[in-house]
DNA sequence: TTGACATATTCCCATATAGGAATATAATGA
DNA sequence: TCATTATATTCCTATATGGGAATATGTCAA
């Protein structure tokens, strides 16, 4: 069997560079295809096809306005993959404690002393 | 030209269910490859090569002890995807905000009312 | 309708899987 | 050294790309 569709879910989605690229710059402001491709120097073609992809598993909305298409990314859509990544955060966090308590422990605080 | 390889980052890495499902077993704990294929109905052989992949992107960790080799997750590894997913979050919590404004405004706060 | 502009889709192709089966390696104990 | 146990690797194959080029579709204006 090969590698699963990228257009199953939102991991396979992000797993290409220039999709994210478009995520990234669609996620504050609306733009048409067009300017996406000059912006990320890319073919039209080719950001028709991430942005096909990207419209398949959700992560972005279309608004046409004549013969322009603004695309601009579902930021919702990226909850599940941050709250997937979050329970690894709780694990580093530990160590980042660690470090925060030896700190806070050690250094010049000569009143908590002894 | 074809998708880019798993090995090439962590975003790819990710794109495989079983590699996710690897990734969060051995997150708290260290685990043989015998029990990881176990836990998770997979082939030996699959799972080796999942965890290959995992090694060459680099969020696992080995340790040998007798026959067997010990799989842990490097959560730190995570903390890149965390950093780019996290960016999203702004926006959507902006949403989050305005309807809790909204929430706070609208109801039954006669007070306020004009 | 025709022309022009903005996007989407189709075709073709080199490449990267991921699984299954078989086999190779490594480590240990007798 | 040999058998055994635990993993890794190789081989083969069906499948999913992603880019480039060419073409189709959609929208608007004259």
């Amino acid at each position: 069997m090969a590698r699963a569709a990228t257009t199953t879910d939102s991991f396979n989605a992000i797993a290409e560079p220039r999709r994210r690229a478009i995520l990234t710059l669609l996620a504050g402001r609306e733009s048409p295809v067009g300017e996406i491709a000059e912006a990320l120097h890319l073919a039209q073609p080719s950001v028709s096809k991430h942005l096909r992809v990207l419209r398949q598993v959700g992560m972005v909305r279309e608004r046409r306005q004549g013969k322009q298409i603004f695309y601009q990314t579902r930021t919702e859509s990226l909850q599940p993959l941050h709250a997937w990544v979050s329970e690894f955060a709780r694990f580093w966090s530990h160590q980042l404690e660690r470090v925060r308590e030896r700190a806070e422990a050690a250094p010049p605080s000569p009143v908590l002393k002894r």
